[in-house]
DNA sequence: GTCAAAATGGAGCCTTGGCTACATCTCTAA
DNA sequence: TTAGAGATGTAGCCAAGGCTCCATTTTGAC
């Protein structure tokens, strides 16, 4: 092999850990954008409740979005997405949207495809991307 | 639809999170098992070394690992799997299997599904799982 | 057998992502 | 118009998972 076993999983694992720490950031996004679209606002109480977590969890993360250059929000004035915001919230939904359909074609029940697909997209390369869009034209 | 959208999303991301804080545990007693598999023995720096982690950071794991009741390690004498480490690497390897070969039959390259699957594997539930063994089985 | 290198373990620090409890602001209904 | 409810924000706590620095133990080379 080319590099030592130790530095090609010891990078693996990095890759993952790193993975784990955007996830958040972009369940956040891709929550607020939903919200946004469909009821007009994104307010902390009610992206809490979607996510499960309490309302100062929530509060806490979105000021972690706006030092990312993520999200605005002006204090008693709900959330807003920036330009990249936006951008990730787009990436972010059609991989969703990816994955879940790769699933659901490999025969995966839809409740299942949608819940595991949740944590699943966060660790999905763009080389895998790729294969998935081949993979499902291919079956078209 | 029967529940709340609120609350069914409020499940799936909590799941989600609640797999985040069994991954790391997974990864440990994989590698473990692995090492004691193909080296003989288990010690923390070569643990830290293929995770890509400090020596130290694998040693405070390890006792987690040891609370949880998967590992036990005396001083200066390496780590070994209880039998519901064990128990819990065989299934961890299994399904890391799976995993890598419904990404390879799909089309995805070897490196990024080995290295896709490491994140991966640790959101698959078993109704997935079964799907995809499904999935492998009626292309073989 | 000794001593230096390597491995191991521990202490203490940081950030993240949870929580509860409390304080403050907004807004709506009477 | 004003009280009370609900939303928002703040403070302080915790555990996890990183890190560095230092002390100790083991081990291997001479």
């Amino acid at each position: 092999m080319a590099l030592p076993t130790e530095l090609i999983q010891a990078s693996r694992f990095g890759k993952a850990r790193s993975a784990q720490s955007t996830a958040l950031l972009e369940d956040y996004v891709e929550l607020i954008a939903d919200l946004l679209a469909n009821e007009g606002e994104a307010r902390p109480t009610d992206i809490a409740r979607r996510l499960g977590v309490s309302h100062a969890t929530a509060i806490k993360t979105v000021s972690r979005l706006k030092r990312a250059g993520l999200a605005t929000a002006r204090p008693y004035r709900g959330v807003f997405l920036t330009e990249k915001g936006e951008a990730l919230a787009q990436r972010v939904r059609t991989r969703h949207r990816l994955v879940v359909d790769v699933l659901r074609a490999i025969g995966v029940p839809l409740e299942s495809a949608e819940a595991d697909a949740e944590g699943i997209e966060h660790y999905v390369s763009e080389a895998t991307l790729q294969a998935f869009s081949r993979f499902l034209r291919g079956r078209a």
